[in-house]
DNA sequence: TATTGTTATACTCTATAACTATA
DNA sequence: TATAGTTATAGAGTATAACAATA
């Protein structure tokens, strides 16, 4: 490892560097070595290129995911859900009460256990979906352009290999 | 700052499958070759893995990535820092107002301009940064060994790339 | 007793807008 | 007028603990 120990995160403008007496370029120090924090920082700017692409249609990464898993595994109960988007059952209460109030989600006891919900998608959830895909697709696009073709799979791999590790 | 939180994408457990009718492993469907997906997951995975790493040491990444940053640019001001972690300076105010607290920053107005403030470490602020600094060289290690030697520059790279693409 | 899901509660992170004090 | 920082406020996201209904 060879530690670089200095770079430009963001450049000050020369005005206020000299009114400020700080200097132009922020030196970020060892954290410019460190994966975690550039993992952080790019998952970071994704989002918000997200949030840009998905402008008009109100649903966040998070609500976007669950939508999908339950498109893909219909049926699926509240707790099952919230193990595979790594949140407590609690948290997604509100999550899923909305998305039902908006029509886009079903919520049916189960005959078998009237203690779990099935999960599913309405028509209109379908649609959102749809839509919002196509937004995802566009950001995901662009991902891909910074990415390169070359080193998607590779970068990929390790993504998922670090999402995977419970150390 | 104590988050749980389990697995993303992990497999459900046999009998709870069975239980709930639900496959055993979730699929998430084209979120699985998503890399805006993926780099979510990975820094939620990453991100628990600094908690448990510095448990004990009350300070969250971003927190962390403050002292660190008022470490290599002290005197900076509030709003300089602001902008170079990309939050607003509203942000920041509490954040620092704790930080002072807790006697690990020291806030004094500069003579030249009474509007600005000052931002260095107190001694017990770098000791507390020091500490930190280990606890995060661990988890630093870790992802190093998931990411391998051979790929480590380019993911880096990938990653410092992203972070820095605004469109 | 154990599990599913809700409620009550709380804490972090984030932002915008209005404010103050200084310039 | 413009800037640095605070305050008021709000909303998303997260968690734990206690609870009701069901198993």
């Amino acid at each position: 490892m060879t530690p670089r120990q200095t770079a430009a995160l963001k450049k000050v403008d020369a005005d206020s560097a000299a009114r400020d007496g700080v200097n132009d370029v922020i030196d970020i120090g060892m954290l410019d070595d460190w994966i975690g924090f550039h993992l952080r920082m790019a998952q970071i700017a994704s989002f918000q290129s997200f949030a840009r692409h998905a402008q008009g249609i109100e649903l966040s990464p998070g609500r976007f995911a669950a939508l999908v898993l339950i498109d893909r595994n219909p049926g699926i109960s509240q707790t099952a859900l919230s193990r595979a988007i790594g949140s407590d059952k609690s948290t997604l209460t509100p999550v899923l009460d909305s998305l039902v109030k908006r029509g886009l989600v079903s919520r049916e006891r189960t005959h078998n256990d009237r203690r779990l919900y099935e999960l599913k998608l309405t028509d209109a959830g379908k649609n959102v979906m749809r839509a919002m895909h196509e937004h995802a697709q566009q950001h995901e696009k662009n991902l891909d352009t910074i990415v390169g073709p070359k080193d998607r799979a590779l970068f990929l791999k390790i993504l998922r290999k670090i999402a995977a590790t419970r150390e």
